[in-house]
DNA sequence: ACGGGCGTCTTTTTT
DNA sequence: AGACGCCCGT
């Protein structure tokens, strides 16, 4: 069997080349999964490499799952001894066999971003300082861009002397890493982070890896932080036998630390590195690529590169104006419901592509309206709801003790008597005596001030869980956590409840044991820390299921590395995409346009793109102007669906050149004499009808009015663009 | 221990 | 607009 049949010169190319360092800059839909997998069969296959010398790293358990299915299905089961996992699972692999080599315990927790927000929080009361000054958000945010580039407390308390706030500010971040380390917990950041430190003071353990991984392949490399690319660096110091693939037009994670430097200064990282592009697309038409293209060329910091395909030109791009967003969902479940009556395509097929969450509320309400199934992917995550947070809270604790965050989400959830005040109590004698709270009330006769019933009730949940930590040995996985649910007494209060809720509370706790039994099945010698860590670094994409026969709807940040025969772009206006506060740095705005760049070639057959004219965003209206981008497209295969449907709708249309949308709304209007609106006016709005004016003042160069409506209430228009009339 | 009222915030989120 | 967190009253 060859591993490069069907393959082009180029992916041939890097299929070949094993030895030495290897940048692949693959272009969206170039065929890189195929050749990153052709290549590791042809290194075990054709050049005898050992499996167990072979490590592969991806961003999302996603990616990796898919990567070990391709493999496996070129190298059977040799995929077994492959690792090949996200930089995160990896890491906690590693850890858990040798974390006790910087002094934890390897029954250590991963704290997700809840439980972060709970230490730092705190942190901040412990510190004593304003909290209006020290937002906990902000300071987690510093922190974990800190931790990004690998700046511990220690030096950036030095170098901001003198300066109150960073100086806190770092206080805080000492403090936040203590306690992480007493609770004998590592966040999301620390796997990457504790992994390079034990490689770093311990050599043999570095050694041990480094021989092990002889090739290391990581996906994604434009994705990659400081703290991330020097793991990688690390492993690879002694073959050298690292290949990356990226595209650094792909890069959209830049705010939260991901490096693009990496992928575009790699050459001079890894001298001698061989590079090699691929540029041809498989998966969309030309129309489509073209304007991905004509969009991203207008960046500057890029490695040259354009993407060519084969396909067919296919339906011209079709572009949409839409009166609101209202109008916007309308014209997209339209336009899906024809797609699908005329056998065209599945609503599974379809997916809604927009820049932040909260746009999908309108396009919820109209297909629901109209009966158009739909799933949304992202928004509350399953494991981020109450009910799984305290299990999860629960055997957490039972398997890490010290765990001081989970102590403190379960000790009195259900109720059983322990309050607050005893809760203090505890805290002031275990922070005195330094010991966990759960230590501490192992021997309550020993905490002052405790009134008799609370010293029972927390004896009786001592002894709970006491007998947890003893079962959790000798019984199975899914008996145990069914034992957790029922002898907590958590399904018992929520059944005591009777409502709808929490009737859907039980129901997740059922999938949640259904999912300790999936995992069961796959890992067979699992345990609960395994369990534990394994949904501790599950992702919404991963659950996203395939195949049925609905509508997809989600952010461009989560359609990364998907694809849709046909894809909506909505949303396309100034101040939403691009983002309004990325307009002032040029670098942003590069990444805004490079997430606009992905969400165009995530269509393979159809392309709509639709904006609105009036949108209200935080319960504020307001006219908007369309995206910069639509201008960076070619005028010549967009076809402009707005004109004909605006005809029918009564509003008023022209035939300026696309470049000149933008001013065409400014246009309209001007004319009307509108100058003389003061307060008491009455106007007729083209959709809300009559109204009086309330207020004017001057906004930016234009008046801005604020106008009752009889049947709309009050809304705020800008008078140079707002369709409306004096009467 | 719980609920109501009020102020605040609001981009994206592979782990 | 809507969600969330905090404070205070019961």
């Amino acid at each position: 069997m060859s591993f490069v049949e069907g393959l082009n010169d180029r992916q041939k190319e890097a299929v070949l080349h094993t030895e030495g360092p290897l940048l692949i800059l693959a272009g969206a839909g170039s065929g890189k999964t195929r050749v990153l997998t052709h290549r590791i069969a042809y290194m075990i296959e054709e050049k005898e490499v050992f499996p167990n010398n072979i490590l592969a790293i991806t961003f999302t358990n996603k990616a990796a799952n898919e990567m070990k299915e391709r493999v496996g299905s070129l190298v059977g089961d040799k995929i077994e001894d492959i690792w090949i996992g996200t930089f995160h699972s990896i890491c906690v692999r590693i850890l858990r066999m040798n974390i006790n080599k910087i002094g934890y315990d390897r029954s250590f927790t991963i704290y997700d971003t809840a439980d972060q927000k709970t230490l730092i929080k705190e942190c901040i009361k412990e510190q004593n300082v304003d909290k209006e000054m020290f937002k906990e958000k902000t300071i987690l945010g510093i922190i974990s861009s800190l931790k990004d580039k690998m700046k511990g407390p220690d030096t950036y308390i030095k170098a901001n002397e003198g300066n109150y706030y960073n100086e806190t500010v770092g206080k805080i971040y000492d403090l936040y890493e203590k306690k992480l380390r007493k609770n004998n917990a590592l966040d999301f950041d620390d796997l990457i982070l504790k992994t390079i430190q034990l490689l770093r003071t311990n050599p043999d353990v570095l050694e041990f890896y480094q021989r092990k991984f002889r090739y290391i392949f990581v996906d994604e490399y434009q994705d990659t932080n400081k703290a991330q690319y020097e793991l990688i660096k690390l492993f690879s110091e002694r073959y050298k036998n690292l290949c990356v693939v990226g595209d650094d037009d792909q890069s959209i994670y830049g705010w939260r630390g991901a490096d693009i430097r990496n992928i575009l200064d790699f050459e001079k990282d890894f001298p001698d590195a061989k590079i090699i592009k691929l540029e041809q697309n498989y998966r969309s038409t030309k129309n489509i690529l073209t304007v991905a293209n004509s969009i991203i060329k207008n960046n500057n910091e890029r490695k040259n590169k354009k993407l060519w395909t084969d396909n067919i030109d296919g339906s011209p791009v079709i572009l949409n104006k839409a009166f609101d967003e209202r109008d916007e969902a309308n014209f997209v479940a339209e336009t899906i419901r024809e797609l699908v009556d005329s056998g065209k395509h599945k609503p599974s097929e379809c997916a809604i592509l927009y820049r932040t969450n909260a746009q999908s509320r309108s396009f919820e309400e109209v297909f629901m309206r109209r009966n158009i199934s739909y799933k949304i992917v992202g928004g509350l995550k399953f494991y981020d709801r109450k009910e799984i947070k305290d299990i999860i809270a629960y055997l957490r604790l039972i398997q890490n003790p010290v765990d001081d965050i989970s102590f403190r989400r379960v000790i009195n959830v259900p109720k059983r008597g322990i309050g607050a005040a005893t809760i203090e109590k505890i805290e002031n004698y275990a922070s005195q005596t330094g010991e966990s709270l759960y230590s501490a009330i192992l021997d309550v006769e020993d905490i002052p001030g405790l009134s008799k019933r609370a010293t029972n009730n927390l004896t009786k949940f001592t002894d709970m869980i006491n007998e947890f930590i003893a079962m959790k040995e000798v019984m199975d996985l899914k008996d145990f956590i069914e034992e957790v649910v029922n002898d907590t007494g958590y399904i018992n209060e929520l059944e005591k409840e009777d409502t709808i809720e929490a009737t859907t509370r039980i129901e997740n706790l059922k999938e949640f044991i259904s999912v300790a039994i999936d995992f069961e099945m796959i890992n067979e010698e699992g345990t609960l820390e395994d369990f534990l860590a394994d949904i501790s670094l599950l992702s919404d994409v991963d659950n996203m299921e395939e195949a049925d026969e609905s509508v997809t709807m989600l952010t461009v940040h989560s359609a990364k590395g998907l694809e849709f025969p046909v894809v909506f772009l909505v949303g396309m206006e100034e101040g939403l995409f691009p983002m309004g506060r990325a307009l002032d740095s040029e670098s942003e705005l590069e990444e805004e346009r490079r997430l606009c760049y992905v969400a165009v070639t995530r269509a393979e057959e159809v392309l709509y793109i639709t904006y609105a004219n009036l949108r209200t965003i935080y319960g504020n209206t307001t006219y908007s102007l369309p995206s910069r981008f639509l201008k960076e497209m070619p005028r010549a295969i967009i076809q402009d669906g707005d004109e004909e449907r605006l005809n029918t709708q009564g509003f008023k249309t022209s035939n300026l050149s696309f470049g000149e949308i933008g001013k065409k709304d400014k246009l309209r209007g001007m004319n009307k004499n509108k100058q003389n609106v003061s307060i008491g006016s009455k106007v007729r709005h083209k959709k809300w009808g009559e109204g009086t004016v309330v207020q004017v003042k001057e906004k930016s160069g234009d008046m801005e009015i604020v106008v009752a409506f009889k049947e709309q209430g009050i809304k705020k228009l800008l008078l140079s663009v707002a369709p409306i009339e004096i009467i």
